[in-house]
DNA sequence: CCATTATGTGAACTGGACTTCACATTGAAC
DNA sequence: GTTCAATGTGAAGTCCAGTTCACATAATGG
């Protein structure tokens, strides 16, 4: 897990003049680049080789940048586009944000403003990573205990209980072990208790939500 | 489980005569309805009552549609916020979707587009809890080892793979040691082994995906 | 107040998941 | 064929989450 490789960046364009000055700049700084020239090609790329970032125009033949973007993000979910275009328009923006586009920038872009959202997307790729992976493994850990999984959906179907009524309602004879599972749910901050009551906390609700559909699931 | 609860939308906007016809419309469309008439009002109500669709006007004093938007996202991230304005612009629209709204339209609304967005946002979020079906215990027991969780994205993105390739990808030194998971993997019916080559079955497709889903819920 | 129940701590123990090792096959390369 | 890597098995060992126990302190109720 090398700290600092170059990212590589896949700058698609129609126009050979965009391409060239787009992969000049951006070689310049410090990213290694590959172009093509249509949608389909694109997704050819993204498919076959590892890209960080796509720089995607939204006007083009073959098949537009709106299509591509789907279909990229179909193949390499975590990879991050940033759209392009010549013409600006709130339901382009709205759409391409809604099908997964990192940011959409006005063309003839800014070389400043461009550099600074490809460093943005990157930091923001970065960090998701890394909150992400350690909240999902103290999530799954946390759920890995039927007992854990009970506290929580009992914690929030009744809103705030005592110890006692936790151990009764579990049917546990041992009431330190229940306070065991209780201090590890609130070592990952999924539950927290004040004036000797338990509760969950937003991220214990989170959680239990996401059970609830798993659980959903199971019923079939 | 009841199917078809009416679903609660609150409007949010400062003239009355817009929440009046918003309100007249939407009830007149099989909808409850409620209304606030700034941001900070919004945040009132969602807070202390359970709404499905909010309906945003961007342009408001006291808070304006765009912080609101953000803590609203922050107290209940998965009520879905529809944006309006008089006012569309490209960078309002990217922004809003950013931070979490569902669908961004511009003021004056057409009655009709906008009982469309409302159903389709609904839709998509039946959608986001209606997915697959898996068994709880043994998906939870299997996902809360780090190995386990790598060997089934690994095969997920790369397909198909033999012992060798597994073992190296996860830079794991005793190949046993990956037969061991592997073998749990195959006994929950999460991948499987034809000729010398290990791939993920259906139900462990679905459990990737699954996975992919908790990370992105748990990110906000 | 005392008696009883609720809540909590820390140490010792246990079980079983996970790892490691020693060795057996099977396949591929030459 | 022979050799080496790839794949696999079963036994033995390790490790740590989870349990159990023995006991301490705080609240509550009469």
């Amino acid at each position: 897990m090398q700290a600092n490789k170059k990212k590589r960046i896949l700058i698609v364009d129609d126009e050979k003049v965009i391409r060239a000055n787009l992969s000049d700049l951006l070689e310049g700084n410090g990213y290694l680049t590959d172009t093509a020239v249509s949608g389909r090609q694109a997704i050819e790329k993204v498919t076959s080789e590892d890209f960080d970032i796509v720089l995607l125009d939204l006007m083009m033949p073959v098949m537009d940048g709106m299509e591509a973007l789907k279909e990229i993000k179909k193949i390499r979910p975590k990879i991050k586009v940033i759209m392009i275009t010549a013409f600006a328009t709130v339901e382009g923006a709205v759409d391409a944000m809604k099908s997964g586009a990192s940011d959409y920038l006005p063309k003839p872009y800014v070389p400043q403003e461009l550099l600074a959202t490809i460093s943005r997307v990157i930091d923001e790729a970065k960090f998701e990573k890394g909150l992400k992976r350690l909240r999902l493994e103290d999530t799954l850990f946390s759920l890995s205990s039927p007992i854990r999984r009970d506290i929580l959906m009992l914690l929030y179907s009744k809103g705030s209980l005592r110890l006692t009524d936790i151990t009764k309602n579990l049917e546990i004879d041992d009431h330190t072990k229940v306070i065991f599972h209780l201090k590890t749910l609130k070592e990952f901050r999924m539950i927290d208790h004040g004036e000797r009551s338990y509760h969950l906390t937003r991220l214990g609700e989170k959680i239990v939500e996401f059970l609830k559909i798993l659980g959903a699931y199971l019923s079939e």
